[in-house]
DNA sequence: GCTCTCAAGTCAACATAGTTGACGTGAAGA
DNA sequence: TCTTCACGTCAACTATGTTGACTTGAGAGC
């Protein structure tokens, strides 16, 4: 499953022809994507689950007794593409469902002790990224880069 | 092939207990880059192409006469994966391939005049987004959203 | 000139993450 | 009681990536 050392782990930000003024920032982005999920993937390779389960691991922390169907909501997938992944997390007793009684339609899903170890691990991992580019430009331009990101995020 | 009207276009930024301080941030790294690519993905859609394919696109652009193998190395992946997205852009003649006389064991790549069209206006929706939100924290602002993503990018 | 090697490139098989469609099931309202 | 409808599951498909096996042609050693 791992691989040797991997000789290629991102790809290290080619040299590329500036077409335009903004293709710095856009590969900046891209890039950036890549290096703050790089080592919270490889951490999630090594106990065989990827970003889809981490994405339902986070909400899932962060709203305990959450639905399905919220969860679906949350995440932005269909159901279906829920299933497959929740249903390893399930297996693997990372994620508990448990049926209210009085609410028997809705399962209501947690991490278990397993399950939050994994992923405060993987989160940890992308925090770690963050706090070393912000601790390198100060307060201030963390502030900046969170409103650039919030325009950005709620363009649609 | 087009949604008809995406009910949920992208996922507008869930409401989820903050577990960390870094928590916001993380998300918005999510939502940001689901807001940069939103638009340009459903561009692509409308033409038939993907976010694979607009890599390919964006790399031989500014690269032209680049060879697979450099293609390859660039956009970080294996060359089984490049070849069938990179087989539908040879087919629909977005990208040109020609052998030099010289230099036979490898293929130049070239956007055609179509390829040209279509990698600029997905980059331009692209670039429109951050352009919006660079304009509404100033240059300063600018510079210092540059900054940190440039240190998360080279985080490796 | 002949052969051997090796990078370039292609084809086939598979894994994973998403999609839509069809269906089962149980709570709640008419 | 019967119908409905959200919740949830199963099956089939698409797309994007992976590894492995193969072909082919350039260039080096003899």
């Amino acid at each position: 499953m791992q691989k040797t050392v991997s000789q290629a782990p991102g790809l290290h930000r080619a040299s590329l022809k500036k077409l335009h003024e903004l293709d710095a920032a856009l590969e900046l982005m891209y890039y950036g994507w890549r290096g703050m999920t790089l080592l919270a993937d490889q951490y999630l390779e090594t106990v065989g689950l990827s970003r889809p389960h981490h994405r339902i691991l986070y909400v899932v922390a962060r709203r305990p007794d959450i639905s399905i169907g919220a969860l679906i909501e949350v995440l932005g997938i269909s159901k279906q593409a829920l299933n497959r992944p929740l249903g390893l997390l399930l297996e693997r007793k990372l994620v508990a469902a448990k049926r209210s009684p009085e609410q028997h339609r809705s399962k209501l899903l947690r991490l278990t002790a397993a399950g939050q170890r994994i992923e405060q691990r993987a989160s940890d991992h992308e925090r770690k990224v963050l706090r070393e580019a912000f601790d390198r430009v100060g307060a201030p331009g963390t502030a900046a880069w969170m409103a650039v990101m919030g325009a950005i995020a709620d363009d649609n």
